[in-house]
DNA sequence: AGATGTCCCTGGAAGC
DNA sequence: TGCTTCCAGGGACATC
């Protein structure tokens, strides 16, 4: 579910809060997909520093290692003084002295992960081959071009991949291609430099647009004060097949790319 | 090295 | 109603 707005705003709406926190427990239910790596009661007594985010992992630095959270397809946070019993979709707990934070995530494809450091061979396994941010300057035009030069994948799935840009995820890779007018199956080599860089701008104006509204809540998405996000209200392609397109009226078009699905306007977006 | 397919897991919707 | 099949926001890994 969670893609790069839904990630920030997660992260957003509980860092301050737990920044500070004393670890007095960690809870595991079942496993999720990877081991947590450490015994749980070594973390406790260590203390939060901060939250931060990479792609689409949340980062809790601890005054001694760091802990990687991963929301999968399915995950989202809690963050609160005292949450409900525990229910058969969570899976993860760190108590801490100013309140608890609970993963919870049906489909398990989340993680919790302790690494020790940055360096640590588990983070640079899961960190190491990321792209640039691409709310930062890290993301710039010009590479991103230069990037997709290389590529003979279908765009759309060059934009998953994550090594050129991070935390475009399904939705936001067909909203962003939309945006720029390009067919989501052209080559990524094919795609001349002034759209390359339209393309660039639309995954900045549509990931931001994500964030200002809270991310998208397709089914069950909330961040970690239990707020929905909006972004699915105003999505110009994805889920809207033989709906009509909010620009031109063409019927939108969906197909399927590694697995997954794309949705496209066979007008307004040109091969 | 890059591209492609498979798999992890569960729940809900659609099809029969 | 009940069973089966398909599909879903991610991404590591094996294989070619």
């Amino acid at each position: 579910m969670p893609e790069l707005p839904e990630v920030e705003v997660t992260r957003r709406s509980f860092a301050d809060a737990i920044a500070g926190a004393v670890v007095d427990g960690v809870w595991l239910g079942k496993p999720l997909r990877w081991p947590l790596g450490v015994a749980p009661a070594a973390l406790v007594g260590r203390r939060v520093q901060g939250v931060r985010r990479r792609g689409k992992y949340l980062l809790l630095d601890l005054d001694d290692g760091l802990l990687l959270l991963h929301l999968g397809m399915s995950g989202s946070l809690q963050f609160a003084p005292s949450l409900p019993p525990v229910g058969p979709h969570d899976h993860f707990e760190l108590r801490t002295d100013r309140g608890v934070l609970r993963l919870h995530d049906p489909r398990r494809f989340g993680a919790a992960v302790y690494a020790a450091g940055e360096q640590d061979a588990v983070a640079r396994k899961l960190l190491g081959g990321l792209g640039p941010e691409p709310l930062t300057e890290a993301f710039d035009p010009f590479v991103f071009h230069a990037g997709l030069r290389q590529r003979r994948a279908a765009i759309k799935q060059v934009l998953l991949a994550g090594d050129l840009v991070v935390g475009v995820g399904n939705i936001y890779a067909s909203e962003s291609l939309f945006l720029a007018g390009i067919r989501p199956t052209v080559r990524a080599d094919r795609i001349s430099r002034p759209r390359a860089l339209r393309l660039h701008g639309a995954i900045r104006t549509v990931l931001s647009r994500a964030l200002a509204v809270g991310g998208s809540t397709l089914k069950d998405f909330s961040n970690a004060q239990g707020q929905s996000g909006y972004f699915q209200l105003e999505t110009m392609v994805y889920d809207r097949a033989g709906q009509p397109c909010r620009v031109c009226g063409a019927p939108i078009k969906a197909l399927r790319q590694g697995q997954r699905s794309t949705f496209y306007c066979p007008v307004c977006q040109k091969p």
